[in-house]
Formats: C-alpha cells, sequence, structure tokens
DNA sequence: TGACATGATCGAAACGTTTAGATTAGCGTT
DNA sequence: AACGCTAATCTAAACGTTTCGATCATGTCA
C-alpha cells in the first residue's frame, strides 16, 4: 500500500480510504491510485488487516471424521454457506479424540477465528472456557455439550432411533442387535435411549447381549456383528447407530454367508447417497443434512452479524426413517404400541 | 504479551525470548514470566506473529466437490499430513468452476497461505500467475494444467481406463458406453484418451454415439445413461468416468426397468467404502487415495521447508482395477490386443 | 468581508508480535 | 585498575493495515 500511495502521490490513508470507501476521494486522485494499484499490482494483506480490525473473516469447523458421509455433506453445506458470505473456513478432523479436538480449536483461537463450529464434541475443557469467555461465538453441532450454554443443533436423536426401532418391531422383529459408538457423546447416548424405549414401549425386554459398542469405524462394527451373529438364539435385525460401522455389519453378514434381508435385516443411522440404487436398499434414518449445516452456519453468521447478546439458540431438526428394502417382515405383523 | 511483561517487570522482547527459545533468559526471570503468563491466561497472537513473520503456518487446498468420494478421502489425507506438520487447512470447493476457483485462491493468497493445493483446475489465468511469480509453492493434483510448471501427482488416467475397457472387451463386450466429464480438464481428456486407445487396439470401431459427456453431477450421468439405453442398438456395457455420475447411471438402468450385471454391466472411475458389500458389487478402477494425498502434502511441505529451487516434480501413480461382479462376460470370450 | 461549514487530504498512532542492535553487569586477565 | 568478554536484558523499529484528529482550501451566508 506504501507502494501505491508514493506511486499515486497521496497519503495511505487516502489509498485506504478509496480502497473501503470510508471517505469520498476526488474523481482525479481515484484515478491516480486505482492506475497505480493496477501498475503496481496491489493486493490488500489480509492478515495486517486482521490485525488492525481484529477480525479474520475465518471460521473454525472442527468435525470427528470427514470420510463419514453425513459430515461429508455438513461439511460441504457449511463450507459454501460461508464461502457465500465471503468468510474463509478452516477445516479440523479430531477422530473422535477429546485432546486432539482441543489442541486443535487452541490453534484455530491463536489464529484468531471469528467463529467456530464445532461438531461431536465431548465435554472439551477448553470448549468450556472459550464459551464461558464469551471470546468468539460457538455453534455446537450434532451433540450437546454438558454444561456448555451457545447456540446448538442437534438431531431428535431418541425420536429418530425410537421410530426405527418401532418399525422393525412393526415387522415382527423381537431379537434387535444395537451396535453403538462409545456412549460418552450424547447423540449415541440419545440414540441408545431411543432403542430401549421403543422395546419398552412394546413391552420387549432389553436383552443387554444384543447391545455391542464399539468405536465408530467400521473394523468396530464388523467385530461388534461378528458377536451378535455367533449368540445361540441371534438376533433377527441389527441397527447400527452409525454409518461407518454398518459397512461392517455388512461385511461381517456376507464373511459369514448370510444375507441380507433374507436371513437378517438391516437399519442404520445417518443416509448416504448410494442407499437407492443397490442391494439391498438400505432402510436408514436420514438427518435433514442440509437444514443442519444452513442451520449452524446461520445461526454463527447471525452472531458474526453482531447479534451477541441474543440468549442461546437450540436448534433439534427431525430425522426421518427412508424405508426400503433391507428389513423383511417376520411372521405374523404385530402392532406395537407407539407413542 | 505487553501485560505479561509488566506484570513479569520485564521488557516483551524477554517474554518473547523466553516463548521463542530465542535467547537465554535467566531462571528467575523465566519464572516470574511464566507465572505472569499462567495467571494472566496468555496466548500468542498467531496474527500478529505471521504479520511480522511472513508465514501464516496455513496452507489452501481446493477440490471441486468434497462429497465426491474421491475427493473427500484425499482431503482428509491431506488434511491430516498438514495437522500433523502444526499446519492449518484452509478448504474451499469451486464446484468445477473456473472463476470460483480463481476467486477462491486469490482469496487464499490475500490471507497469506504459506502454500497451495490445488485439485482439478482448469486452465485458471490466477493460478498461472501466482506459480509463475513463485509467490508461494504450490501442488497440482489430479490434474496437469498447461504451461504451469509446478510440483504436480496425478493418476496414470489413460492407462487405467485402458486396462478397464480392455477387461471389458475382454469379456466379449463390444458396444461400450462411454459417459465422461466436461473434456476440457485433462484427466477427462486423458481417460477419454484410454478408452478410444482400448477399443483401436482391439480392433473395435469407436461409435460417436456411445459417448457421453455430462457435467459431473449424478443427473449429468442419470440423462446420459437414458440417451445410451434408448438407442436402438443399445450398450452391452457402460464405463462412466465419474464417481458421482455412476450413480446417475445405476439409478437409470434401475428406472428403465433393467437390471445390472444382467441386462447391462457397467464398472466406473474411483473406488468406494460400499463398492463390496452391496449388489451389484461395481467393478472400478480405484485411485491409491492415501498415497496421492500423502504424496501431494509431501512435495508441499518440502518446499515449505525450504527446498524450494529444486525443479518441477511429477509423480504419476498407477490406478487398479477392482473387478467385482457388476460386469458379465458376453458370449464367447475373445483374447484381446493388449499391449 | 469575515465567520463558518464542508469536503478532501494527510500525519501519526495503533494492532501484537519479532529482532537487530544498544546497554548493562559481572567476571577474569593482565 | 583498566580492559575486554560474555551473558542477560532492554529499546525501538518494523510488518501492512485502519482510523482519529488535524490541516487546509473552497464555497456560502449574513
Amino acid at each position: 500500500m506504501l507502494h501505491v500511495a508514493e506511486a499515486a502521490r497521496v497519503s495511505v490513508a487516502t489509498v485506504s480510504a478509496l480502497i473501503n470507501g470510508t471517505a469520498t476521494v476526488s474523481p482525479e486522485l481515484s484515478q491516480r491510485i486505482e492506475q497505480a494499484i493496477r501498475d503496481i499490482g496491489y493486493k490488500r494483506n489480509a492478515i495486517a488487516r486482521s490485525l488492525k480490525m481484529g477480525t479474520t473473516r475465518t471460521i473454525g469447523l472442527t468435525v470427528p471424521h470427514i470420510t463419514n458421509p453425513f459430515f461429508t455433506d455438513v461439511v460441504s453445506v457449511i463450507q459454501q454457506a460461508f464461502d457465500r458470505a465471503g468468510y474463509a473456513v478452516m477445516l479440523c478432523c479430531t477422530d473422535e479424540d477429546l485432546n486432539t479436538q482441543d489442541d486443535q480449536i487452541r490453534l484455530l483461537l491463536d489464529r484468531m477465528v471469528d467463529g467456530l463450529i464445532v461438531a461431536r464434541v465431548g465435554d472439551g475443557a477448553i470448549l468450556k472456557g472459550i464459551v464461558d469467555d464469551a471470546k468468539v461465538p460457538v455453534v455446537l453441532l450434532d451433540r450437546i455439550c454438558e454444561g456448555v450454554d451457545t447456540d446448538t443443533v442437534v438431531l431428535d436423536n431418541e425420536r429418530a432411533v425410537f421410530d426405527a426401532i418401532t418399525y422393525l418391531i412393526d415387522l415382527g422383529h423381537r431379537r434387535i442387535g444395537y451396535i453403538t459408538g462409545t456412549s460418552d457423546i450424547s447423540p449415541m447416548h440419545d440414540r441408545m435411549t431411543g432403542y430401549r424405549g421403543a422395546l419398552e414401549a412394546a413391552g420387549l425386554p432389553v436383552a443387554e447381549e444384543l447391545v455391542r459398542s464399539g468405536n465408530f469405524h467400521e473394523i468396530d462394527g464388523y467385530n461388534a456383528t461378528m458377536q451378535l451373529l455367533s449368540l445361540h438364539d441371534r438376533p433377527s435385525a441389527i441397527f447400527s447407530a452409525n454409518n461407518p460401522m454398518v459397512i461392517g455389519t455388512m461385511k461381517a453378514i456376507r464373511d459369514i454367508g448370510l444375507s441380507c434381508p433374507e436371513d437378517i435385516s438391516v437399519a442404520c443411522f445417518d443416509d448416504f447417497p448410494w442407499s437407492d440404487v443397490f442391494q439391498p436398499q438400505l432402510t436408514t434414518v436420514a438427518q435433514p443434512v442440509q437444514a443442519i449445516g444452513e442451520q449452524a452456519a446461520n445461526l454463527l453468521l447471525d452472531r458474526l452479524a453482531g447479534n451477541r447478546d441474543a440468549p442461546p439458540r437450540k436448534l433439534v431438526l427431525k430425522g426421518r426413517l427412508m424405508i426400503r428394502n433391507s428389513c423383511r417382515p417376520l411372521g405374523a405383523v404385530v402392532q406395537s404400541v407407539s407413542a
């Protein structure tokens, strides 16, 4: 900018005024300055600007795994929304690890991000501190965090799983295997509650040997399914509370020589693009990814636009059961007692 | 930092020296400073540091669509690699649009990213300028860019498709539909060359009505497939040069009442996690995503580590044909003349 | 014609770091 | 006792912006 000012024989203040339109500058000088900018190929240094202004027009986004199709979609939507608003997005993957998440949030804050969208957080100490100190606005996604009071958008996980399990019960299934992630994060907890709730509502016992938990990855789903299928009284249906793990489930079913839905019915959480073109077409609980991403982005953009003092807003969205052909009716259909 | 210095009754220079270890500071002062840092909860401002140092420890990454599973995986790998190295990653999606890409690269450069990984670029004017002016190191991914001479990692697209088409020919297919993206970017061009090459090598004619191009999206694949299937002499196999488009292909086949592989064989570019658990299990050309991401990251990290003057390095990786059951043998198997 | 508002421009401080060079104190040599 | 050397610390400039307040010319009104 100094060079531009010199070339145009004006002060840097005038150049700044012209660029930002913060003051009127005469047509004559305007032209000289614009010419100089072109000649020199001047580009404003956003870092210096950020330092002075205290804002970076950058937000931080952390998710557990970008390869989980739910997060892939959400990241995509959020990225687009902020792109439109002129913000850059710094992306971090926490690998479901709390320490990693804290480190990354620290990294993002050091870099002075203007806001944060955090998906699937555990009870991160750092996060709690940030939100309490009200340094930058934070939006929580997909997960409620104990004692952290800030904008949040989550799914009604309990209801979604309740509906899915009830659907299986209505089909006549009585022994329904359930595969969950580690239950210390709220969606997993709530989904589990939905599972138990549906069984209880139908007057069915909750058999603990039918509930298996893993660490969100395909291999965990594989192992869990292997265990379920080798029970002497094996389940007639399996619900996987996590998308990557259901791949493991399908592989285990295949490897053990069974087939879906003939021998065993399968349903899972999170829809994916291929779900209705291949066989079996998986019955899934679809999250409204577009809405989730947009709402999260809007909440944060609203705060960034200056609406700092409004009380925390909690959005709870509904999942949708996508019924396809991976679950088969079992004997006589019994009506369950649904809420 | 000023507050810390005051609290510890030292100069800011001493604080800086301690934090960065750039000079020895006495145990006495060290302790006072560390105490002050804890008391105040001081965190170094990375923006001010960047301004002074001229480096942000941030890189820019642009891809066409993060929802394309190939890019999802590559982004994931790259993100991890830079995370390990202490770099932040700014992610942009170009939606296959050249102007968008130029805008985003400009945005990233304004923010003083230390380096750039650009995937699937067209002949972006901005990009050419950047690389030529040698401001920041750039690594090109998945795509060669005319006249831009910089580190690159690409797949041997021609060979990969050549092999896939040859496989179909070996199965007895003679009329093989081919669905491509817009052919102005090199992978699409090279894949097409592979297609034609395989047909020619087998002494088969290239029927232009069997080649359809779309704009990378599912709907384009759907439309293209509909056209191919309504030809009076329809193809016995379809190869889709892009992953999202093959979903459209499968849907079109289903909607028209045919089935794969019984009525029509299908293969495509880019593998995905579900490919071997559902029916039909798609035969695909798998790219070594892990290696591609890691190599790209390493090339850039190497430049960032100071190796600026080494001549541009071009890495060409091999695809792998994953043969599954979506392509069926057709009549007598004929040996093609393969290179 | 003097007072005054208006509009255009500029000088300089500030944002929070890093770092070169200056200063000071302590200590061993001669 | 004067000297130089080393180690520890500090002062101040710089990075590239934005912005407050000052300056100055010009036109308007009484």
